[in-house]
DNA sequence: ATCAGGCATAATGCATACATTGGAAACTTA
DNA sequence: TAAGTTTCCAATGTATGCATTATGCCTGAT
């Protein structure tokens, strides 16, 4: 029914997302098509094809003679990330708030809040950033701008390894799990200003953080 | 010595881009790739590649058997975009009020009001839009903001069409020419509250008045 | 005339071939 | 040894070939 065609550019497409993601495949990272079209084991059509679009995402860069490129996140790119997210997020989470949305409709958030809540308790920061980032999404996707919503995914990719490795150097994100749960209460009393307001405070605070971070271990690049 | 290398690629994305955009390549138009691949005089595969890129920019659509459609911009489309601008550019200009930017700097964007003005007296909306495309790219160029400023390009380019298609539907945009003097003022006397709460203001009327002339000369698509 | 089914066509997805050319290494030369 | 040449190789950019398969058409049955 469902069935999508899988065909290789997306299957080359996801795993060299995957393995960027993931840093197995590292910042920096260095290969000529042939070498990866011979890692996934196709030809250099699909690959160059999936390359092409990562490039598009900001993952990538395609350097003329020397392959593509594992593209490194420098600390001003995260600022210019943040910046960006400072910006849309509490756009949108008043915008949502504004349309009153019912409990059921917010059961995603909770449920992602709830996780949060009780990952951090058991101290499982990895289940944590998962659900962290399912409430953003969840948010956007809500608010029902695509755009928004591809545009802010796209950061979030892009930022995902930086955020990785702050996850463990920062002190553990109780008062951050906090404010979501005010947050996700704000929207459902349809508090528009108030989200905003709270939501611009909390990017602004994570983006303190990770920046601060960056620079206390100097990280300049990941 | 600047020489960038033309390749096929890259004359095949500009000139769809621009086949686009000046809707000689009309929303809702639709050809497989031997067909586009024959209108520019070149095999399949750079093609290809340009089309993935347009996909990416939210220009085309790649459907499966039956070839690239120039993706029709709705009602709704605009929304997306306007809700997204309104939330960037006064956050652009804030920062950059912020950093106080010298008069050299300002320059560019002086310039570019100045032309809106004489333009509009000229009575010639196209240099008046252009002018004012040019205006809203430099602020996002002085900003510095790269990740921003490709996000609002892409938009720009998406609303292209519907931008020029209402600009003779509504009236003079003579108000709209004042507010980007004021702006621009704002900007120099380093007032980002102030700026940002009136590029806000801006982009809300805007968006209500091009909604507005979408809906009522029943334009739900362009 | 409508509908099901089968067939032909053509577009795609992918592999492969190949000419071009940037860049590194080897080689001079000073 | 440093700088200038030359050579060689391999990666890219592009064209082409080909198998697969979706889509529309044609046929025939109801």
């Amino acid at each position: 029914m469902s069935e999508i065609k899988q065909t290789r550019v997306t299957d080359a497409y996801n795993r060299l997302k995957e393995e960027i993601l993931t840093n197995r495949m590292p910042s920096g990272f260095q290969a000529p098509e042939p070498e990866i079209a011979e890692l996934l084991g196709m030809s250099r059509t699909p690959v160059r094809e999936a390359l092409i679009k990562l490039e598009a995402e900001g993952l990538v860069q395609l350097i003329p003679r020397r392959g593509a490129r594992v593209l490194p996140v420098s600390t001003e790119d995260m600022a210019e990330i943040y910046e960006i997210l400072t910006a849309l997020e509490p756009e949108a989470a008043a915008a949502l708030a504004r349309r009153r949305p019912g409990k059921d409709e917010l059961a995603g958030m909770e449920a992602a809040t709830q996780e949060m809540e009780t990952a951090l308790e058991a101290g499982d920061l990895e289940a944590w950033a998962d659900a962290d980032d399912r409430f953003h999404r969840l948010l956007l996707e809500l608010h029902g701008n695509k755009r928004m919503l591809g545009m802010v995914s796209l950061l979030f990719d892009q930022a995902h390894r930086a955020r990785m490795v702050t996850l463990r150097l920062r002190e553990i994100p109780k008062n951050s799990t906090r404010v979501h749960r005010d947050i996700l209460e704000k929207i459902a009393e349809g508090d528009d200003v108030g989200v905003a307001e709270l939501f611009r405070e909390h990017r602004k605070d994570a983006a303190r953080e990770l920046l601060d971070i960056l620079e206390k271990f100097r990280l300049p690049r990941l």
